[in-house]
DNA sequence: GTTGACTAATCAATTAGTTGAATATAAGAT
DNA sequence: ATCTTATATTCAACTAATTGATTAGTCAAC
C-alpha cells in the first residue's frame, strides 16, 4: 500500500485538494510514483477514514468547490514509521529489457530502432531534470532542508536516467559493431 | 498484458512446465520482471486459450505429472508484433524516491542508514551479474545470436544497478557534509 | 517414522491499477 | 450561441498483482 505513502509525503509539503494532487503526480512526484486521479481519490478516502489524512470543504467563487487534505499527527507518525522501516529494492519491470531478451525473434534493425527510440526518450528525461536543478538548485550547498531532500530525489532521477541512457548507447554500439560481421561471414 | 509477453519472451528459449517458467522468473528473467508462480499458471492458462502457447501432458515416474508448454506459430507471430511496436520508458514506483523526498521527517541518520541499506543491496546485485557475465559471457564478442541479447539484457541490468549505486554514495557523501554544519552552525 | 525440502499445480480473497464515462461550474475562444 | 479548456469529483467495470491456503507425491535427513 505504498500510494498512500506517496500521497502522505506529497502532502507533507503544503495541504492539496485531489485535483491539485494528481497534478503533482503527472509532474514532480510522477516522475517516481505515478497514479491517476480515480486512484488518488479513492486512497484520500481510506486515508481519511483511518484518521491520517483530514480534509476541509472550502468553497470558492466561480469554482467548484474542494476538499483540501492535510496530513494529521498520526499520519505523520505513520508515514515516519515506514520510512523507518527498511525497504527492498523496487522491482523492475520493463518491456525494453523483455524485447532485449527476445530480441533474436526480430530483424536486428527493429531492435536498434527501439533502443534508438529510447536513447531519445532519456534524453530528453534528463535534459528536463538538468532544466528543473538549475531553475530550482542552483546552489545545493545552500540549500534549506526540505529543499536539500527534493534535490537529492532529483539527483536519483538523474542518475537512474543516465544509467539507462549509458546502456542505450553502448547496446546501440555493440549490435552496429556486430551486425556488419553477421550479414557479411 | 505484458506479463504474457514476458512469459512467450522466455519460452521461447525453450518449452517450460508452469513450475520451471516459475523459477526463470525469481532468477535471469526475474531482474527485469518479476512475477508469482499464481500469476504464472493463471497467464498460461489465458495464452492457451488464445493460442498463443500450447501445453504437452507430460507423465513422470517419481514425480508428479506436468505440463510442458511451448509458443505456437501465431505467439511468435503475436510476441514479434509486440517488439515492432514501439513502447514507452519503463515507469518508476520506487519507495527510497518516496522516502527521500519526505526525508525531512525523519532524523537526518535515518535516512543515511536507508541508504547505506540500499547501497549494499545495489553492490551484491552488481557481484551477482558480474559473476553471471564472467561465466556465460567471458567472450562477449563471438557470442551465437541469442546469447548476444541476453549479453545485452545482462548489461542492461548492471547499468541500472550501478545508476542507483551512484546515487547512493553521491546522496551519502552529501548528507554527511551538509549535516555536520547543520548540527553546528 | 516424522519432519522438512523439492516438484507440480490450483483455488479463494483481497488490494492495486487501468479504462471509460458522467456530473457540474465557469472562463475564454470561434 | 456553442465549443473547448480548466477546475473539481465520483461511479462502475475490469484487469493485474499480491497473499495465503490446499493438495499430493517423492526424497533425504534426523
Amino acid at each position: 500500500m505504498a500510494l498512500a505513502h506517496a500521497i502522505l509525503a506529497t502532502l507533507m509539503d503544503r495541504p492539496y485538494c485531489g485535483y491539485d494532487l494528481r497534478k503533482r503526480f503527472e509532474g514532480s512526484v510522477g516522475f517516481f510514483w505515478q497514479a491517476s486521479f480515480q486512484q488518488i481519490y479513492r486512497e484520500l478516502k481510506k486515508l481519511e477514514e483511518q484518521g491520517l489524512v483530514h480534509s476541509e470543504a472550502i468553497a470558492q467563487e466561480s469554482r467548484p468547490g474542494k476538499n483540501v487534505f492535510a496530513v494529521t499527527a498520526e499520519g505523520e507518525a505513520f508515514l515516519q514509521t515506514w520510512i523507518e522501516t527498511p525497504c527492498e529494492m523496487a522491482p523492475l519491470r520493463d518491456d525494453l529489457q523483455v524485447k532485449m531478451f527476445a530480441g533474436f525473434v526480430v530483424p536486428r534493425e527493429t531492435i536498434l530502432m527501439e533502443l534508438q527510440h529510447h536513447q531519445a526518450m532519456h534524453q530528453e528525461r534528463i535534459a528536463v531534470y538538468h532544466q528543473i536543478e538549475q531553475n530550482a538548485f542552483a546552489n545545493p550547498e545552500q540549500l534549506p532542508e526540505k529543499d536539500l531532500f527534493r534535490y537529492l530525489t532529483l539527483r536519483g532521477g538523474i542518475q537512474y536516467e543516465m544509467g539507462w541512457l549509458t546502456w542505450c548507447e553502448a547496446a546501440i554500439a555493440f549490435l552496429t559493431q556486430h551486425s556488419a560481421s553477421a550479414i557479411d561471414p
